[in-house]
DNA sequence: TACAACAGTGCAACCATGTTGCAAAATATT
DNA sequence: AATATTTTGCAACATGGTTGCACTGTTGTA
C-alpha cells in the first residue's frame, strides 16, 4: 500500500511528502469522491486548510484526481483511472450520489448517451450526475 | 408587461413589492439563465445583497424559478415552466452553458436519456449539463 | 382612507470556503 | 553533508452566503 502511494506520487514527478502520502491514501481507502471538507475532518488539524486545498490542487493538475461538479455547489474529488494524464481528463463518466450515505462514486463504465439538441446548438462537453440509492444503501 | 408580473406574484401569494417586481422582470427580459451576481449589477446598489439574496430564495420556494447546478460551482437561477408547483419543481430537463457567452439555458424541450445503472443502484433523479455553443454564438 | 397587523427590507455582523504572499521547514540533488 | 528547490504553515484577504434586529412598506379591515 505504501508503495502504491509514493510510485504514483514519483510516477506523476511529485516530491514525496507527509501530506500527500496521506492524502492519497484518503482517496485509495475510501473508494468514493471525497470532498476538501472531508479530508480536513479525516486529518484532524494535522495538516493547514492551505496545504489540503495546494495538494489537491496539484493532484488535479497531475491527473491523480479529477472533480466532480454537484448539485449543492460543493466540488469533490475522485481518483482518476490510469488513463488520465496531467492537463487532459476522462472525467465523462456518470457520477452517482447516494441520497442515503451521501457518498459518490464515479461510474467509469456508465457512459453519458448523446443527446440532441435544438438547432444551433454544438455540443462539447456533457456531465451527467444521477442521485439515488447506491449498491450498499441497498436492501 | 407590468400586469404580467404582478400576476405572477398574486398567484403564488407573495406580496407586490419593488424588489420582486424588478428581480422577476429580469428574468423575464433575459430568457436565460441569472446569477445572484448578475442580479446584483443590473440592480446596481438598488436592492440589498440581502434582499436579493431572499428574493430568489421565495421564489424558489414558490415554484416562479428554480436553481441550475453548474460545473463552475455557482448557482444559477431560470424561470420554472408554468407546470412547477411550489414545493415541487419540475427541473429534469437539459441545461445548456454556451462557452461563449457564458449564458445558461433551460432546453425544457429535450428529455435526459434514461441511463442503465450497475446492479444495485436506484435512480431517483438525473440532471444533465451540457456545454458547448449556443444558437445566438453559431456563425 | 386611515390604521393596525404583518411581511419585507437594509444594515451590520458573522460564517464558510477558497486564495495569495512570504518566511520557515522539509525534500531533493550534487 | 551542503546547497538548491519545493512544500508547508501562518496571517491576511476575498468572495459568497446567512442571521438578527430595527425600520419601512404592503395589505386587509373598518
Amino acid at each position: 500500500m505504501q508503495n502504491r502511494i509514493t510510485d504514483t506520487l514519483k510516477k506523476h514527478q511529485l516530491s514525496i511528502t507527509d501530506s500527500r502520502k496521506k492524502i492519497l491514501s484518503f482517496f485509495l481507502e475510501s473508494g468514493s469522491a471525497l470532498a476538501h471538507a472531508d479530508i480536513e475532518v479525516k486529518s484532524s488539524t494535522e495538516f493547514d486548510r492551505v496545504t489540503i486545498y495546494r495538494t489537491l490542487q496539484t493532484f488535479v493538475e497531475k491527473g491523480i484526481i479529477h472533480t466532480i461538479p454537484t448539485a449543492d455547489n460543493s466540488i469533490l474529488y475522485a481518483l482518476c483511472k490510469d488513463d488520465c494524464v496531467a492537463g487532459h481528463h476522462h472525467d465523462d463518466h456518470v457520477h452517482f450520489i447516494c441520497d442515503e450515505c451521501a457518498s459518490t462514486y464515479c461510474l467509469d463504465h456508465v457512459s453519458i448517451p448523446k443527446v440532441k439538441l435544438p438547432k444551433g446548438f454544438t455540443v462539447v462537453q456533457t456531465n451527467l450526475v444521477v442521485s439515488g440509492v447506491c449498491n450498499k444503501c441497498e436492501q
